[in-house]
DNA sequence: AGTTATTAAACGAGC
DNA sequence: TTTAATAACT
């Protein structure tokens, strides 16, 4: 048993803080100012520093965080800088959101409102809003995730008339992704591209940046992109921006990319107070652009910078630190860093063999009842990581029949529900009329008798007229190849999604200079004093209506409310369910946003654009909440950052953690160890690290071969334990006779037809066997039918019946 | 036109 | 295993 350990001082309140009026009329005494007090000599380097580059080489639970937002208060309390000018960017939202809150705790609340603290992407998304008729882009551009981004790709690939055989969607935009995280845009890319798939590409990516320009969109990517050529090709808007954020801090420096690098640089180049803060061990980004020379070169970007080293880590016990030490250790490039702890010993890190992947479940969770049961660990403070998503499901299940709760870290997944994503296309085409991507997705979900061809007879138009889709709706009837009932079907949409628009004080009247439509409205003069107002154009009549009831009126009046309503596929409301908690997030943002804008008007326009910008930014960590009382389950990836007393490692298998893509990348095996070190690294008072012998992904069941990198930890800090025989007669029988059973079903099956026997299929009718061909559960039979021709069926689910 | 069944294809991490 | 695209049916 675990000594009790005291880390409770990392978030210990800051009490009886002076503000800086106070300050300035009686000066503190040196030593005794209770923002700095409990912080160590290297911290206090950090959090005091003021004017100039600075670096904070901060190692895994060394308290960076704390610097940060101590630094910020001084920042604001003790040297008087407006805290409007201060900028410090973070990797999550969620992370923003915690940062604001320590700092609030520190500065009054109005003072922390006016700090930005926020993502890259969400900087980016906002600035380009702000300056949006500079880049000829709508306010209410749409972001294009990655399933509209995979639609934009195609429609790209059906315009150039190339096979997506040899072109997967998902491949290209990885490679243009890429490209765009360098800044390299279509004509540099095609500059460079020398053999047939490059040059292929780049036609690919010219043509898809057009789908994009024409629909209004960006994707993730071009929010940087676009924000790097509006300062580049905008220095009225650099000027502004710089004498806004005159104290910049960019937290997960390591994991920054060359764009991000590029707009950091630019913002901070003239007043170079810039504080990059990271740990070079834990990047763990590479593969999204993410450049770790970022952070190993700064001193060469900043040769006056002040480098400050935090390396005593607070978070973890002894043992869990060697471990992670020992293993970083391996990498051999890398600076290193001696990190040291005062924190007890602990136990020591466990490291278990299991049977497969059900045991493994079994295993955590039992060590976890015992945690919260025995040694009071909430189940809030209790977390199971995983290189990848899919090994979520049997830790959930086996929670689940514990009757312990637990939360996932999966954010976006609930906006890329069905359901989801066709209510929220509604709102993107209200607000972005040119989002063809959007509307054809909507145009006819629910079902309102507008088909397949009437939608290509619209593009059709839309092309020849060289038109936006939404304004040939109003011309539909001119159309021969439309019949006079979709006509109506089609108008009766148009005028559905305009008289929303009315509702947000949208107008368009024909061609005339509606605003929406026009990119050329005044420039209202859009200052970067307050990123809240969105929009150029005011709401021309007073709506009442909140954001929320906009937002049921759209899910009523598209009837998206009454089909889900009575959908049969879902006789639990599940989708129905997940509408309704649509709205409530809608009403939630609306009242966050309510309590930031603190009384300033805001039209019910510009809500819908922030609100839809919100939901395109989430992230997957966003939605943890710490104080939930569950515990958490996410990737490797998105638990940086966080940490928890009792941490759970599952799938600690050669092929998962280093994963196989990353056996012949040298480079990439380094990130792999990155990798299992954040993982290591979170872990308070006990880690726990698994791995099973065998493991069934997709369906197929393997052996495995335990990670290389358990191999490299130090035994004496460890608790080796293999539990793999153990009970598993029983649970081995079972299986096998599961198993068993499988195979004997299909050899009965095998057995069943013979070669030239006549069959009957429901849907085939007669056939004839032509051969079978066992594979246990898998088992196909090739069958001739009458009518239907030639079949390969899976025995098991062809419901054939013998003649 | 719209729904439902069947088959094929994807499986690394995410803003 | 899940999801997406296609084919068949009502």
């Amino acid at each position: 048993m675990a000594p009790d350990l005291d880390f409770s001082h990392e978030r210990g309140p800051i009490r009886h803080l002076l503000n800086y009026r106070e300050m300035s009329q009686e000066p503190m005494q040196v030593g005794s100012d209770p923002l700095l007090d409990d912080l160590t000599e290297p911290q206090r380097e950090a959090a005091t520093h003021v004017d100039g580059p600075l670096l904070v080489l901060a190692g895994a639970g060394s308290g960076k965080t704390r610097v940060i937002t101590r630094r910020i208060a001084h920042l604001v309390l003790r040297v008087g800088i407006p805290p409007w000018n201060v900028l410090a960017i973070t990797f999550t939202n969620k992370a923003a959101g915690e940062m604001r809150e320590r700092v609030a705790k520190l500065v009054s609340e109005r003072q922390a409102r006016a700090i930005t603290v926020c993502t890259f992407h969400s900087l980016c998304a906002r600035l380009i809003r702000q300056y949006a008729h500079k880049l000829e882009l709508p306010p209410g551009y749409s972001i294009y995730d990655t399933a509209d981004q995979s639609r934009a790709v195609k429609n790209a690939l059906e315009a150039l008339e190339i096979n997506t055989g040899n072109f997967p969607p998902a491949k290209v935009l990885s490679t243009i992704s890429s490209a765009k995280n360098e800044l390299i845009d279509p004509d540099a890319y095609a500059a460079s591209a020398h053999d047939f798939y490059s040059k292929t590409v780049a036609k690919i990516y010219r043509k898809y940046q057009e789908v994009l320009a024409q629909n209004k969109a960006l994707d993730f990517d071009d929010l940087l992109v676009q924000t790097a050529n509006l300062i580049r090709n905008h220095p009225d808007v650099l000027a502004e921006l710089r004498e806004r954020y005159q104290y910049l801090l960019i937290d997960e420096y390591q994991d920054t990319n060359h764009s991000q690098f590029i707009i950091a640089n630019a913002l901070g180049a003239q007043h170079r107070n810039i504080c990059a803060t990271g740990d070079p061990d834990q990047s763990i980004y590479g593969w999204r652009g993410a450049n770790i020379r970022n952070i190993l070169e700064f001193e060469t970007h900043y040769p006056d910078a002040k480098v400050v080293r935090l390396e005593q880590n607070y978070r973890s016990t002894k043992n869990i630190l060697a471990v992670a030490d020992a293993l970083i250790r391996n990498n051999k490039h890398r600076k290193h860093k001696s990190l040291w702890t005062e924190n007890e010993a602990g136990d020591p890190v466990r490291v278990v063999t299991v049977y497969d992947e059900r045991k493994e479940a079994q295993w955590v969770v039992e060590q976890f009842q015992d945690w919260h049961d025995n040694k009071k660990v909430p189940w809030g403070g209790m977390a199971v990581f995983y290189r990848i998503n899919s090994l979520s499901r049997v830790i959930e299940d086996a929670l689940r029949t514990a009757g312990i709760p637990y939360q996932i870290a999966r954010g976006t997944a609930f906006y890329e529900r069905k359901e989801i994503k066709d209510a929220v296309a509604y709102l993107r085409v209200i607000v972005n009329p040119f989002d063809e991507v959007n509307l054809t997705r909507i145009i006819n979900t629910p079902a309102r008798g507008i088909s397949e061809a009437t939608v290509e007879a619209l593009r059709a138009a839309a092309v020849a007229q060289n038109k936006p889709l939404f304004e040939v709706l109003r011309s539909v009837a001119s159309l021969t190849a439309v019949n006079a009932r979709a006509v109506a079907a089609v108008l009766r949409f148009a005028k559905m999604v305009e008289e929303w628009r009315k509702a947000l004080g949208i107008f368009e009247n024909n061609n005339a200079r509606s605003p929406i439509f026009d990119l050329n409205a005044p420039d209202t003069p859009t200052s970067a004093d307050d990123l809240h107002s969105i929009e150029n154009q005011k709401s021309k009549i007073e709506n009442p209506s909140t954001l929320r009831s906009f937002v049921e009126r759209v899910l009523v009046d598209s009837g998206l409310h009454e089909h889900y309503r009575t959908d049969k596929t879902d006789p639990e409301g599940e989708r129905l369910a997940n509408l309704g908690e649509l709205v409530s997030s809608a009403q939630q943002f609306e009242d966050d946003l309510e309590a930031s804008l603190d009384g300033r008007p805001t039209t019910l326009h510009e809500k819908v654009t922030a609100y839809l910008e919100q939901i395109s930014l989430v992230s997957d960590v966003d939605t943890v909440n710490p104080d939930q009382g569950a515990v958490t389950l996410m990737t490797l990836h998105a638990a940086k950052g966080l940490e928890f007393p009792v941490v759970a490692m599952l799938g600690v298998e050669d092929g998962l953690l280093p994963h196989s893509r990353a056996q012949t990348n040298p480079h990439e095996m380094e990130e792999e160890r990155r990798l299992c070190f954040v993982g290591f690294t979170r872990a308070q008072r006990m880690l726990m690290v698994s791995h099973a012998r065998y493991r069934t992904i997709f369906g197929q069941t393997t052996p495995t071969i335990p990670s290389r990198f358990l191999n490299e930890l130090p035994s004496n800090h460890l608790q080796v334990e293999d539990i793999s025989n153990e009970e598993s007669w029983t649970a081995g029988e079972d299986r096998f006779s599961g198993i068993n059973a499988q195979r004997e079903a299909a050899r009965e099956a095998a057995a069943q037809y013979r070669p030239g026997e006549l069959v009957r299929h429901p849907q085939f009718g007669l056939g004839r066997v032509l051969t079978i061909n066992p594979m246990g559960a898998q088992t196909r039979a090739q069958i001739a039918f009458n009518t239907a021709g030639v079949k390969t069926l899976i025995l098991q689910y062809a419901r054939l019946e013998k003649i």
